[in-house]
DNA sequence: TGACATTAGTTTCATCTGTAACTAGCTGAG
DNA sequence: CTCAGCTAGTTACAGATGAAACTAATGTCA
């Protein structure tokens, strides 16, 4: 890339005017968010035929077995309308099935078919070795450190932006 | 939350046939960039109309002083379809300028304008300070431990996830 | 010089997303 | 019992997004 960059001098650092995008943390954050999304979702999508809400849902079923869309919704932290979208594609691929709560009809609780129990043991050892391999080298305790941080972060996040389910990955 | 799952026992950790999303790095970090942006977004668009797209162009000029879409496009990672439509909006709002390049009549500087200037220099603060508040009592070589392990990463998911440019924050 | 490839940037189009409005069902105060 | 308010989930709508097609200009190679 040859900047066509002139006028401004390289900003001292810790100045309180100038900001350096690249440094700035939720820009950061952003963009390795995306890329892993990014990645990802190719993983899901070419193998698969999903797209990655489709995957939150279908990885929380694998976890906890039988769950209505307001706990995929909460646990998975995506909008309803985005979880009750992605129940209705993979229910219309057969991967899952719903069935009605009868003690309380407004809700159904949501489960993999055995055909999405298979989809699912195919895609967690894809998902296992994409992490391994982007954490490939990291020493242990830098990496304990940085989910630690991590952690903290997104809980204090979740409170700047104001609650609510939302996201992608 | 009250959970209405039963069927599976909770895995064993380490094994590799069930993953725990919440624990998944690729979804982490997306939640969090989602929230990151989330918070964000709020603060440019109600303070100052623009969205995140806006905002990263302004901060490069704001850092860089004179730049092609192009060259916008790689330094805040957004799709040139994206640069070209925030560029539009900053300067219907009169917040940017386009000046031709005579030594190549295909692209155009685009610069702040006073008021872009003005707006850059009103809004660096409140980002550096949402940043300072975001992590605030961090230790600090937790918070050094951690943005090199981010800036691992980063440049690793940029070729897991094919190069290009894209994001959001 | 002249054609073919490449690049900057815009536009089109199909898709995805969230907000708001809506339906259906539950709950609790009176 | 009942009605007002709340919750689960869906749908309609409007805005954002990226891939692909397109325009205009430059580069290249014979």
């Amino acid at each position: 890339m040859k900047l066509m960059s002139t006028q401004p001098e390289p900003p001292p650092p810790g100045d309180e005017t100038t900001l350096r995008l690249e440094q700035f943390l939720p820009y950061r954050l952003n963009v390795v968010g995306h890329f892993a999304s990014r990645a990802l979702g190719r993983i899901y999508s070419e193998r698969f035929g999903i797209g990655i809400p489709e995957w939150r849902v279908i990885a929380q079923l694998g976890e906890f077995g039988k769950l209505t869309s307001r706990d995929i919704g909460e646990l998975s932290q995506m909008h309803k309308t985005k979880v009750s979208r992605a129940v209705s594609e993979l229910e219309k691929r057969g991967l899952t099935s719903r069935s009605e709560n009868r003690e309380d009809r407004r809700e159904a609780f949501i489960s993999l078919t055995p055909r999405g129990s298979r989809t699912y043991a195919e895609i967690v050892p894809l998902a296992l070795a994409f992490q391994a391999r982007w954490t490939e080298g990291l020493p242990a305790d830098e990496l304990r450190v940085f989910e630690r941080v991590l952690s903290i972060l997104t809980e204090r996040g979740r409170h700047l932006a104001g609650g609510y389910h939302e996201s992608e990955g």
